[in-house]
DNA sequence: TAGTTTGTTTAGTTTGAACTAAACGTTCAG
DNA sequence: CTGAACGTTTAGTTCAAACTAAACAAACTA
C-alpha cells in the first residue's frame, strides 16, 4: 500500500484510539473500531489480530462489546467459518447504542440509590434525633433524584424520538434503515 | 448523629461514587462532592480528609479539580485562613461546565486529528497509487468529521442557549442565578 | 476418527491512574 | 524570629483494568 495512504490511516486511527480512551473505553477497543471502519471489505479477527497487533483475545473480547453496543456488526458469510465484521457509519446511532447501555446499567442503578438513601431516611423518620439535619439530607437527595429523573427522561426522550423517526421514514419509504 | 442519618449519608455517598467512576472520574472524587453536597455548612479541607478518610493530598487534588469543572465552589472566611467548601446544586449547570472542559481539551483534538488524516491524503493525493481506497478512506474520514462537527455545534448551542437563558433571567428578574 | 481452523476463556502479567506519606512553601500569631 | 496551621507538591506505592499467551471448545474436513 501507499506510504500515504498507511500514514493517513494510522494518524486517523490514533486519533480514533485518543477519543475512545478519553471516554473511558479500552484504548485496543478504538484501534480495532478505527481499522474496521477504514476497511473497505468486512474484516476478520485475524486480520484485525494482524493489522494493529493486539492479541487474539483482546481483539475477540473488545470486537464482542463493538458489537453488543452497535458500533460494529458482525456479518456471516456462507460456508466460511470465519466471523466478518462491518462498522456502522450511522454516527448518532452509535451513540444512541450507547446511552441506551449506560441507560440501562449504570443510570438506574444511581436513580435506585438516591431513592433508597431517601427511603432510609423516610423509614426511620420517627427515630431521627436530629430532625434539621435529616430534612436538610431529604431535601438535597430529592433534588438529585429530580435531576436523575429529568435526565432519564430526556434519554428516552431522544431515543424514543430517534426509533419513532425510523419507523416513520421505513412505513414512508418502504425501506430498511 | 443518628445512625440512621448516617446510614443514609453513606448509601448516598456510596451511590455518588459509584456513578461518578463510571463516567470516568476518580472515585475519590465522587466522595468528596457527596461530602460537600450533604453538608449544610460549608467544609474545610482538613473536615473531609476526616469524614472520607483519604489522604490530605488526595483531597487537596481531587477538590481543585471539581473547583474548577464548577462542581464545588470555594468560600473564603474573613479571618480564616482555612478554604471552605460549598457544592453547587444545579446540576444543569455542572453537566454544562463538564461539557465544556471536555470540549476544550479532547474534543477539539479529535476533531483536529481527522481533519489532519484527511489533510495527508489530499496533500499528498497526486503520489497515491491505490486511488479507490485513498477516496474511500477520505470518504469516511469526511463523515466522521462531518459528525464531529455537528456534535461541537450541538454542544456549543447547548452552553449558548444555557447562558442566554441565564443572562435573561437577570435581566428579568435582577436577580444572580 | 484425527486434525484444522476458528473464536472464547482463563491464569498470569503489565500498566497507568489514583492514592498515601511526607516534605515543602506560605501565611499568620505571638 | 519561631512555631503552628494551612494547602500543595513530590516520590513512591497500590490496585484495578486491560492486555498476553496459551489452553480450550466447537465446528467443520478429510
Amino acid at each position: 500500500m501507499d506510504n500515504t495512504i498507511i500514514e493517513a490511516k494510522e494518524h486517523f486511527i490514533q486519533g480514533v484510539i485518543r477519543i475512545t480512551h478519553f471516554w473511558g473505553f479500552p484504548k485496543a477497543m478504538g484501534a480495532i473500531f478505527g481499522a474496521v471502519y477504514l476497511s473497505p471489505e468486512p474484516v476478520t479477527l485475524d486480520e484485525l489480530v494482524k493489522q494493529i497487533g493486539v492479541s487474539k483475545g483482546a481483539v475477540s473480547t473488545n470486537i464482542r462489546n463493538l458489537e453488543r453496543l452497535g458500533i460494529v456488526h458482525k456479518k456471516l458469510i456462507l460456508g466460511d467459518r470465519k466471523d466478518y465484521y462491518i462498522a456502522e457509519t450511522d454516527f448518532w446511532k452509535i451513540v444512541k447504542g450507547i446511552l441506551r447501555e449506560r441507560e440501562k446499567n449504570e443510570f438506574n442503578h444511581a436513580i435506585m440509590s438516591v431513592g433508597e438513601s431517601i427511603e432510609i431516611l423516610e423509614e426511620n423518620f420517627d427515630n431521627v434525633e436530629d430532625l434539621q439535619t435529616s430534612a436538610f439530607y431529604k431535601e438535597r437527595m430529592l433534588a438529585l433524584k429530580q435531576f436523575f429523573d429529568s435526565l432519564d427522561n430526556l434519554v428516552a426522550t431522544l431515543l424514543a424520538i430517534d426509533d419513532l423517526k425510523s419507523n416513520m421514514l421505513k412505513k414512508i419509504f418502504l425501506k430498511k434503515n
